[in-house]
DNA sequence: CGTATCCTGACC
DNA sequence: GGTCAGGATACG
């Protein structure tokens, strides 16, 4: 359950479980998950206060009273699953955080690619990330200088996490969408008013999942998982393409990449 | 830059 | 049995 909101509403849920109690016991249930850290550290956790729980793009951070940090990334299919520690395990458990007061954290991750690390006290770890969409450095500006170096399509920069902080494949591909942008554009090809659409949209997108938690059934996205279906803002099909290896969700009729220099500039034959 | 890789499950 | 999966990173 990555990205950005969701992570957030993640870190919520653990800082209401953690902040204030100490640990007693933390036991890694697959080596995966802290496969950079050692079992003495592990083991050294036993006793820490918990300050709480910070956020930072998709890595929550978790402060102890004694300066070390507990950081921990969901990657792809990571979740707590908060409950007391006398409950049977969840199928997915990959690490338990035992506490004081007799409830667990349990790290539940099906393909355990989650990582948990710990870092000494006044030892910040270096994340590599650029602004969040709520931050009032996350400007037009930012995204042209950003942009300018790039030569390739659109859509695989905005994944990178240093040009904005939180953004992954599924609301990378709705915030194209909302900008109207095609994701094969060339980066550095963007002109200011698609630069302040994209921005907008990225804000956007990530202002409204952060609010509404998701329904299930309803389709919540316009544009990803949806391949076939048609545009509710053009009508023409959503496709599916492969960039960098990830699935590219976008509409076919209104997601422009101006400059995909074909013959035809003739418009798309009416809607059904 | 793209590709392979970590890991396991769901689905065709 | 093959493909795909909401992420990040090491590597060619």
């Amino acid at each position: 359950m990555p990205e950005l909101p969701e992570v957030e509403r993640a870190r919520v849920r653990l800082d209401a479980a953690v902040a204030g109690r100490s640990i007693v016991a933390v036991n890694v249930l697959h080596r995966n998950v802290a496969r950079r850290v050692s079992a003495r550290a592990i083991a050294s956790l036993a006793g820490a206060g918990i300050v709480g729980v910070t956020r930072r793009g998709k890595h929550q951070l978790i402060r102890l009273q004694d300066g070390r940090t507990v950081h921990a990334h969901f990657r792809m299919t990571g979740d707590w699953h908060i409950d007391r520690a006398s409950e049977p395990l969840p199928r997915f458990a990959r690490a338990v955080i035992v506490l004081d007061d007799g409830s667990r954290v349990v790290l539940d991750d099906p393909r355990a690619l989650s990582t948990l690390d710990i870092h000494a006290p006044g030892s910040e770890p270096d994340l590599g990330l650029g602004p969040e969409p709520s931050d009032p450095a996350f400007t037009v500006g930012w995204l042209r200088e950003a942009f300018g170096k790039r030569r390739g399509p659109i859509k695989p920069v905005l994944l990178d996490q240093r040009v904005v902080a939180g953004l992954g494949n599924i609301y990378a591909a709705e915030s194209l969408w909302m900008a109207r942008i095609s994701p094969a554009t060339p980066a550095r090809s963007l002109d200011d008013r698609e630069l302040v659409r994209l921005r907008s949209a990225i804000v956007r997108v990530i202002e409204r999942a952060s609010g509404s938690r998701y329904r299930e059934g309803s389709s919540r996205f316009s544009v990803y998982d949806r391949e076939g279906e048609r545009c509710r803002r053009c009508g023409a099909k959503i496709k599916r393409i492969v960039q960098s290896g990830r699935s590219t969700y976008y509409c076919s009729g209104c997601q422009r990449g101006q400059r995909r220099a074909r013959v035809s500039r003739a418009p798309r034959s009416a809607r059904p």
